[in-house]
DNA sequence: TGTACATCAGTGAACGCGCGTTCACTGATGTAC
DNA sequence: TGTACATCAGTGAACGCGCGTTCACTGATGTAC
């Protein structure tokens, strides 16, 4: 009686075509958009057949969730935990998270422009299929760090601490989208990373220090 | 000899069909995306066939011209003209462009969304159509007026005027762009326009006033 | 005023095309004996 | 080892559909005389 045949054809040396339509996929979700992105565009990028999408991913619908899922919550994880070591002070929390989102911003430069464009964006193809998997935990656990630091007299008053939270991510997230507009406009190509940093934290530590004229 | 007959028929009281279909297509751009957006969608929501749309307009191209030129340009010229008002000193300077971004954001709640999607996106439909026709004359204005300020002792020497403008840009423009989200997360059905103008100025003008713990 | 006709705003049906998806098929790779 | 065959990764051609665009046409509105 013979051994029961194994399923699957255990070595290849072929490349990946799985993950190399992944990250076409991903490269015309960034150019194009998820919405404007064909399956035809993606295998275009990949060199080889739409029928090629099916095999792998199924359909469209499918095939996203595949990009969310081994692609951008990675990336989010990421930093999730580096925001979850616990630190001393409400400085140390604010230069991490500064630092934290421009090094992620650089490592994956897709992220900015992907999560401007598809999670603010009113129709944005990743707010419904993103928002129900992100805990808001991240977000609230920060605003009620800083409600507490102002209730111990360690913070601006004036501030409300939900919207410093919108503000961190508005400075770091925005800065980075549009990094490609405003090195346009004013030729700053010299600024770089830990030039971002020192003018965000600048900012955010200290603000404008305005003074009268003589 | 008959008086030659002038052309074009002087009066009618019929809807404007063309202001309709204008604003079927704002709304369909904002709603869906610019790129996503189909004739035959912008059709559906003003209630008229996808002829009607060449009829007025000619292609998808010189609709998206037209909706540029007569929706989006006069908005982005009322926030041009109330820069221009010169100013006193920074301080109100500050006040009076953090007051007229969350304004012009909150008389036209569709320009968040559009501007985040469309420009500043790497593929987005208005950057090439629109950078080429506004001056950058504004921003880089302000970041010479800063970066004077600064070499007059008037302003925090840690800060990259021109990162200043960009800083400026993000907090007021994503903190609307994202407020379907943040609302959402932090359940902040209060915060109104005031409350965000007051938030922003706290923190541009002294920042987070951070203080070590007793 | 009546009548003939030009022009108007807009429609309905159709065009060729690229879309997402399907499926019978192919040659290479592995397994059973 | 050789041979028969199962399974693999992937293809090519086709499907029905919605797209942008075109165009002959329509009834209402206006004008000339």
């Amino acid at each position: 009686m013979p051994s029961p045949r194994r399923p699957g054809r255990p070595e290849r040396d072929a490349p990946d075509q799985r993950l190399a339509l992944l990250q076409a996929a991903l490269d015309a979700f960034v150019a194009e958009g998820i919405a404007a992105s064909t399956l035809r565009s993606v295998a275009r990028r990949a060199g080889v057949t739409p029928a090629l999408l099916h095999y792998y991913f199924g359909d469209k619908e499918r095939l996203i969730e595949a990009v969310i899922g081994e692609r951008l919550m990675p990336v989010l994880q990421e930093l999730g935990t580096g925001l979850a070591v616990p630190v001393q002070d409400e400085r140390a929390l604010l230069r991490g998270f500064v630092q934290a989102a421009f090094g992620l911003f650089e490592r994956h430069p897709w992220l900015a422009t992907l999560w401007v464009r598809e999670v603010l964006s009113e129709g944005g193809a990743l707010r419904e299929r993103l928002m129900p998997r992100l805990a808001p935990a991240i977000p609230l656990a920060l605003a009620q760090r800083f409600a507490a630091a102002q209730r111990g007299g360690r913070l601006n008053p004036d501030l409300d601490p939900r919207l410093l939270v919108v503000s961190l991510i508005g400075l770091t997230l925005f800065a980075s989208a549009a990094a490609p507009v405003w090195r346009g406009v004013f030729g700053a190509t010299d600024v770089d990373r830990a030039a971002l940093v020192e003018h965000t934290l600048a900012l955010l530590e200290r603000g404008l220090e305005l003074r009268h004229a003589d």
